[in-house]
This record gives structure tokens, C-alpha cells and sequence, in this order.
RNA sequence: GCGGACAUGGUGGAAUGGCAGACACGUUGGUCUUAGGAGCCAAUGGGCAACCGUCCGGGUUCAAGUCCCGGUGUCCGCACCA
């Protein structure tokens, strides 16, 4: 009598057996291989787990299953990212403390991970805002003070006026906040920075280290944004100021006809024009504007001309005009830019609405008409020494002279910004220095961390731009670590993606006391063999990432440049109505409540098998009813008489398609073969085969799997089963059916047996009588043969 | 503007240059049922057909969804970056 397929019986019935033999504890001792799969740890917020956490989660599940299965000594742990301000935000609006805040959703969401049957390692979770773990954090920063690596420096930051604390470049995302899209503002802060740049080249050079999808090491090199060029000095005439510039094109700076420099620059203070009132007033301005309206609003150029004050253009010995305009940036290269009107768009816009001269350099286009910027290669004109050249000539000529006349020099620039590291709020790692009146900066000793946070009444951020630990005057009032004078601690926090800078590396000695982890831990499992994430990190979380990797690979922490050996990118799952998923619209699902009603492994199936996994997808509830379909046909056919076994062939082609499918993360496919094998076992199959099927199902539907691995008295617990090995000479069956073709149109099929001749293939084929009739007793005037797939026959 | 990806039935989606539409959803018909929005069986790209079908137009090839050239459209990232 064949029992309910129960899911609210089986599932937690197993979860607890897994959890009490320890079966996805990874092992210190284990002399098999290892294995390191990750998935990007997660915030755990008030609403509990949502729709984006199952699918990677899932997806690396089955991978971690399967690799175990496989014989693998496998790490894959979660944690919890669980400093930052939604906590806060949180606990301010519910009057509950962070930490306690953090506590709860903890619990919550580690309960509704073990629902899914995700095989985390429970005896290695990491905890962001545990003070054992952000010792490490604060450790880290001490050493990035003592290289030089954090600087403090007074500078214009953005400043999220939602948030009220500043941003970093990489979280403003077309001039809003990335997280409240509040528009970001411009102030001048004193901020902790980390010098990320200066591992710019290198984080761009090794990317060829890592196994990264084409698109995100393409938008982390974007983001770098390394360009070559030079910067060239611009004598301002009758003063011994030099304007210096950097350009990527020097060899067009005969066409230089006017100079722009951006509002912030310094020039307009040395040397104030003469209607320095009017510049006064555009600085002001420029200064009011958000980066919003500045670059996305404002793509009319402005400007106003530094009345009295001209440049000499080096190579024309001309003198030509100076303005300040908005469209240029202090943030990039110098602030300042020699204008080629001929030859870029922006340039040419301004010279048209200020009525500036516009010559052209390298020929090919009508500059009178519209700037003429295919430029790469062409012929130099109007250029003195370079008239005649071709571009990539003229490049070198133009350096080789700027060099010789100390006039500029080659330069290599980068858009990357060093990383603005400083937050004004409570809910993150206590930054670990002291400002003492006598010494200046001094960081903490080591012995004295973790610098703990302090238990507050009030932890809400104020206007002034101070940080709330500011208001705490028994913890900002100290002691100098260094001379003993009253002194005061440094009031911000760090941002949220500190403690996920380094978290990989933790997991592999979790409760290490005296160091981030121990050698021989992170030469056991470090890099990361595959790392899963969303794409949404990539120039963040990832980027960040690897500079502290860097960083901590110089310092002699860790033995590899790099932390990540592979990295995979899911595409998210978008509501029904293929939008974002939320609760109000209700175009979603709710994690728990679908494990209510069709249990986790349906759950399961469904997230993997509603499309390709590196792909966006729209969730549909049609989808889930089929997946809990396949699984109550594979609990009725292992509760049926067990007859003559599938076929072999079948057999095998399915467990390499879907071991081969676990490794390209094509699990819909995986499913699909499952699917077809299942539909051929219905027609019959012995026990034997059924119990393969469930060693192959299990890490999709590992409940239902192992469940039914026990009722037909399996060895041992499924997910400890090896995994099945295909024999490669029997996927292949005896006999083929080859395609025939008519000049490649496709008019029958033709049986043969396998590995058979050509020419024999061919004389089936024109037997065959569709064949025989549309030949019409002539031979074909030519034939191709692909062996055991087709016969196509040429007549002319 | 720069960089990346994509375009296939009613739907989600499969196809190392070699039988397009695997696998599912849905639909239709049948069956079993007091009942069926459950299960099972069958059919299901279009067209009566010859044939025609993978966004559009060219090309390479015995053979193109797949490769090349040129368009169109969609999505994503960056962007007055000099």
C-alpha cells in the first residue's frame, strides 16, 4: 500500500538527521580532495528570507551535493552580513536594539535555510557584527593604516541626505542612492578612504587569473576604466602658472583652441579673472547641483570665460581663452582639459555655443558640420611637425617631443576612485582610532581590540553629519594608546562591505581567537574553488573583495593574489508580471509558504528548473505544479512492482547529461534529462535503476530522495552515496537513425547499424522508398555522409 | 557615446554547423469518477496540401537557430571619464 507523498513529514524528519550525523560538516582531517563553494552570505533582514536568496542558494546546493557525492571534502558555509543600516533603520523605527534585531532575523532565517534542504555547514557560520569577527575586520584596517593603505582626507564625497552618512563612488547609482534612491548630494568631508587605487592595474591584470562570466570581468575593467594618455602643461601667459591637462589624444593638440577647467579648480583663486564675480557665481552654482543634474539633466554646455586670463597652447605658441564649465570634472584626470573642438563632441558643442575657433587635425571629416571623432587612424593636417602623419605615427612624436621640451609627460589614468570607507552611523565596526591632540592619529594597539560598540539609548543619525556614536561621550572620550592624554575616538563606522571583504577567508577557521584564520586552514581551503553571486556586486562586493585579498596577499595573510578560482553570475527571478518581486504587488511567492503547500523539493525543482540559471526569469506558479507533479509520478514508481530494468542506453546518457549539466549550471536541462528518464521507467524498471534515478535526483530533491532510498532499503543515507558513474560506450546505442537528405532538405530517416560505412549508409538510404521515388533511378551527383547522424544526397 | 548580453510555438524554454521545438506548462479529445480545477491515455509550430517555418536583409556551406556582413528591437552595466 503505497503511503502519501507528505512533505511536511519527510522533509524536516531528514533535515534533522542530516544536522545530527553532521553530514555536511566539512572535514579538517579528510585526506580526500576538497572542494570550496560559496554563495554571497546574506543580509539578514526583518522580512526574512525572499525570493532572490533560494535560487543561487539552491543552485550551489545541488553542486555541493553532488561534489560530496563525488567523494569531495566539501566547504560550503553561510553567514551573516548583518552590520548596516536596514538593521538600524529597523531597530530606530521598532525601538529595538540592533543586536537583538540581528538576533531574531538570524534565527529566522536560519531556520527557513535548513526548510529548503540547503546543505550549509552548521558548524562554521560567521556572524558580521560578532565582535570576534570584527576584531579581524578592525585588524585588517590597522594594517591597511600601518601600509598606508587608509588615509584620512578632507574631500568632496557624496552624501545621502535619506541615509544621512556619505556614499562610496561604486554605491551611487546614476547619481542616487543606491539603496534609498534619494538623489546624492555633494559635501566636503573628512572621510577614511582606502587607497584601492593603487591596485587598480593589478586588480585589472588579474582578472586573467580568474574564471569569471565574460560580462563581469567586462564591467569590472569598465569600472577601472584604465586609459592611456598624457598630461601636457598649458603656461597661463603673463603669470607662472601652468594649467596641466590630461588627455588621451596629445597628438591632436594643435587643435587645442580653447582650455575648460572645472568649476572646483584651483586656478580660478591663484589667478582671478576679471569678472571674477561672474565665475563666482557659476562656481556656486555648479557647486549647488546635485551629480544627478549635473550629468544626467544638464547635457547643454554652460560656462563662463576667465576674463583676462589666457593659456598658451605649447604647440601653436597661440594664445587661446580659459573657461570654466561643468562638464568638466575635478574628480577625473587634472580637472582640466585642453579643448579639441575638430575632434570630440563635447568640445565641439561648447566652441559652437561660445563661438570658439574649431580647426580641424586629423582629416577625414567636415568639422564645420560636426566634431569628427573616428580618429583612431588618419592623416595629421594643420599640425606643424605632425602635418602628415598618420595617427598612431604622430602619437609617438607628440610624446617623444612633449618629453624632450618638459612639456608633459605619458600618463596612464584610471576612473577608479579610492573608496570612501567611513560611515555616519551606529550599526557598524567601531573604527579603530583615536584622535589624540599631541600625537594625531593614533591607531589602537592590537591587544585592545575588538573596540567594542557601545550600548546606546539613541541611536539615530543626526543632520550634522556626525556619526551617533558621537553623542557618546564616555566612549569618545579616551585616552591616548600612545601618550596617555585625553584624547578622542574616531566616531564613524565602517560600511557595510567591510566585513564582507574578508568573510570567505573566515569560514575556513571560524573561531580562530588569534588570527584572522590559521595558515594551515586557509592553505587547506582557500581560493574558493566556485563562487556564485548576483551581478549587482560586481563592482562592489567583488571588486572590494579582491583588493583585500590583494592586500592581505601582500601582508603575507594569504599565499594566492587571488580569492576566487570560478565565479557564476544567477539571473533573478522576476515577478509574474515581470517585475520585481514584492509583497505588496503580490506577483510573487513566499518561500515559506510554498514549502507548505508543495514541500522544499518542489520548491527546489521549480527555482532550477524554470529556466537557465545565469538567466532572468519570471516566476509562474504553472511551473511549480508541474515539478510536484514529477515527484509524487517518482514516489508512485518507486511504491510500483519493480519489473525489467530501462534500458541502458538511457541510463547512461542521463547521468552524463546531468552530470555534465551540474557543472555548466544548466540545471533546467539536468531536470528535463530526470524528467525523460522518469517517463521511461514508468514503462518499467528495476530497483536497481530506481535506486541510480534517486542518487541522481538527490541533490535536486534530496528529501523525497532520501526518503525513498531508505523505504527500498538504500545503503547508508542517499546524500552519502557515490555519485553514479556513466561507462561512455554505453550511452551510444547499436543501431542509428540517420537523417536523409534531398539536396538538405530533410525526406526521411533510415535505420543503420552504428559506426556503419559510408557508402553502405548511402545505399540504405537511397533503398529507402521516398528516397528511391524522388530519385527517380538517377545517383545522386554527389553525397555527404556524417557518420551515425545523416546521409545528404546532392542532385544537380 | 562606450562595453556586455539577447531575439526560437499559445507560454517557460531545448538544440558540439548535421532530423528545430527536448523537457514542462497550457490547450483539445478520450478514460476513470457522485463530482473533477485530481489521476491516467492520446494529440498539439503553421498550412487541406505541395510545402513553409528560429526578429529583418544579404553571404559562407552539401547543410545555418547556430558562422560572417548589414539592419531592427529588447535587456543590463558605465557614462560630459577628456
Amino acid at each position: 500500500m503505497m503511503t502519501r507523498y507528505d512533505t511536511n513529514a519527510i522533509e524536516p524528519k531528514w533535515q534533522k538527521v542530516w544536522l545530527d550525523k553532521g553530514c555536511f560538516e566539512a572535514s579538517e582531517e579528510s585526506d580526500k580532495e576538497r572542494f570550496y563553494a560559496l554563495v554571497e552570505f546574506p543580509y539578514p533582514s526583518g522580512v526574512g528570507l525572499h525570493i532572490g536568496h533560494p535560487r543561487p542558494y539552491t543552485g550551489m546546493d545541488v553542486l555541493a551535493r553532488a561534489r560530496r557525492m563525488q567523494g569531495y571534502n566539501v566547504l560550503f558555509p553561510i553567514g551573516w552580513d548583518a552590520f548596516g543600516l536596514p538593521a538600524e533603520n529597523y531597530a530606530i523605527k521598532n525601538n529595538i536594539h540592533p543586536a537583538e534585531v540581528v538576533r531574531r532575523n538570524v534565527e529566522r532565517f536560519r531556520g527557513q535555510i535548513r526548510r529548503l534542504g540547503l546543505s550549509f555547514d552548521p558548524a562554521r557560520e560567521v556572524n558580521t557584527t560578532d565582535p570576534e569577527y570584527y576584531k579581524w575586520t578592525q585588524w585588517i584596517f590597522l594594517k591597511m593604516v600601518e601600509k598606508g593603505l587608509a588615509y584620512k582626507a578632507e574631500m568632496p564625497v557624496n552624501w545621502c541626505p535619506s541615509c544621512k552618512c556619505v556614499l562610496a563612488n561604486e554605491e551611487v547609482v546614476g547619481g542616487l542612492c543606491e539603496r534609498c534612491e534619494a538623489p546624492a548630494e555633494h559635501r566636503d568631508k573628512s572621510q577614511w578612504m582606502l587607497r584601492i587605487t593603487r591596485y587598480a592595474q593589478r586588480l585589472l591584470d588579474d582578472l586573467e587569473l580568474c574564471d569569471f562570466p565574460a560580462r563581469v570581468a567586462a564591467q569590472q575593467r569598465n569600472w577601472i576604466g584604465r586609459s592611456e594618455g598624457a598630461e601636457i602643461l598649458f603656461p597661463i601667459a603673463g603669470t607662472d602658472e601652468t594649467l596641466r591637462v590630461y588627455t588621451t589624444r596629445p597628438d591632436t593638440v594643435f587643435g587645442a583652441t580653447y582650455m575648460v577647467i572645472s568649476p572646483e579648480h584651483p586656478l580660478v583663486d591663484k589667478c582671478p579673472p576679471k569678472n571674477a564675480e561672474e565665475a563666482a557665481a557659476y562656481r556656486a552654482a555648479a557647486a549647488r547641483k546635485s551629480d544627478f543634474e549635473r550629468t544626467e539633466l544638464a547635457k547643454d554646455k554652460t560656462g563662463v570665460r576667465l576674463e583676462g586670463i589666457s593659456a598658451v597652447n605649447p604647440a601653436t605658441g597661440g594664445e587661446i581663452p580659459v573657461y570654466i564649465s561643468d562638464y568638466v570634472l575635478m574628480s577625473y584626470g587634472t580637472g582640466a582639459i585642453m579643448a579639441v573642438p575638430g575632434h570630440d563632441t563635447r568640445d565641439w558643442d561648447f566652441a559652437k555655443a561660445f563661438g570658439l575657433p574649431i580647426v580641424e587635425v586629423v582629416k577625414g571629416g567636415d568639422v564645420t558640420k560636426e566634431a569628427y571623432t573616428d580618429t583612431e587612424t588618419g592623416t595629421m593636417v594643420n599640425s606643424g611637425f605632425l602635418n602628415g602623419l598618420e595617427v598612431e605615427d604622430a602619437k609617438k612624436a607628440v610624446a617623444e617631443w612633449l618629453e624632450r621640451e618638459g612639456l608633459g609627460e605619458p600618463k596612464v589614468r584610471y576612473k577608479l576612485r579610492d573608496w570612501v570607507f567611513a560611515r555616519q552611523r551606529y550599526w557598524g565596526e567601531p573604527i579603530p582610532i583615536v584622535h589624540c591632540p599631541a600625537c594625531g592619529m593614533v591607531p589602537l594597539p592590537e591587544e585592545d581590540l575588538p573596540l567594542r560598540l557601545p550600548e546606546v539609548q539613541n541611536y539615530k543619525p543626526s543632520d550634522t553629519g556626525e556619526s551617533p556614536l558621537a553623542a557618546i561621550s564616555e566612549w569618545v572620550n579616551t585616552v591616548c594608546p600612545r601618550c596617555g592624554v585625553p584624547a578622542k575616538r574616531e566616531t564613524d563606522t565602517m560600511p557595510q562591505w567591510a566585513g564582507s571583504s574578508w568573510y570567505f577567508l573566515r569560514y575556513t577557521d571560524p573561531n580562530n581567537p588569534g588570527e584572522p584564520a590559521s595558515k594551515e586552514a586557509l592553505r587547506r581551503w582557500m581560493p574558493v574553488d566556485w563562487y556564485n553571486g548576483g551581478m549587482e556586486h560586481t563592482t562592489l562586493h567583488l571588486l572590494y573583495s579582491r583588493f583585500w585579498h590583494k592586500f592581505l596577499y601582500d601582508v603575507g595573510v594569504v599565499e594566492q593574489p587571488e580569492p576566487y578560482k570560478k565565479r557564476t553570475s544567477h539571473g533573478f527571478i522576476l515577478g509574474s508580471d515581470g517585475t520585481k518581486i514584492s509583497k505588496s504587488k503580490g506577483n510573487g511567492m513566499d518561500p515559506d509558504e510554498v514549502v507548505n503547500t508543495y514541500g522544499a523539493d518542489t520548491l527546489r525543482l521549480t527555482i532550477l528548473f524554470i529556466g537557465d540559471f545565469e538567466k532572468g526569469c519570471r516566476w509562474s506558479e504553472q511551473i511549480i505544479k508541474g515539478c510536484r507533479r514529477f515527484l509524487e509520478r517518482v514516489w508512485a514508481a518507486a511504491h510500483s512492482p519493480f519489473a525489467s530494468s530501462v534500458p541502458e542506453t538511457k541510463l547512461h546518457q542521463t547521468i552524463q547529461k546531468v552530470s555534465g549539466d551540474i557543472e555548466g549550471m544548466k540545471f533546467n536541462t539536468a531536470i528535463a534529462a530526470m524528467m525523460s528518464l522518469l517517463n521511461e521507467m514508468e514503462k518499467g524498471c528495476s530497483k536497481a535503476d530506481m535506486l541510480l534515478f534517486l542518487r541522481l535526483l538527490s541533490p535536486f530533491a534530496p528529501h523525497i530522495c532520501e526518503e525513498l532510498w531508505a523505504l527500498l532499503g538504500g545503503k547508508g543515507l542517499c546524500c552519502e552515496a557515490g555519485w553514479p558513474e556513466h561507462d561512455p560506450a554505453k550511452t551510444v546505442e547499436d543501431t542509428v537513425e540517420l537523417a536523409v537528405q534531398i539536396n538538405g532538405k530533410l525526406r526521411g530517416t533510415v535505420t543503420v547499424p552504428r559506426g556503419c560505412p559510408d557508402g553502405e549508409a548511402a545505399a540504405a538510404a537511397l533503398q529507402t522508398e521516398k528516397i528511391a521515388a524522388a530519385a527517380a533511378g538517377r545517383s545522386p551527383d554527389k553525397t555527404i555522409v556524417v557518420p551515425d547522424r545523416l546521409v545528404n544526397l546532392i542532385f544537380r
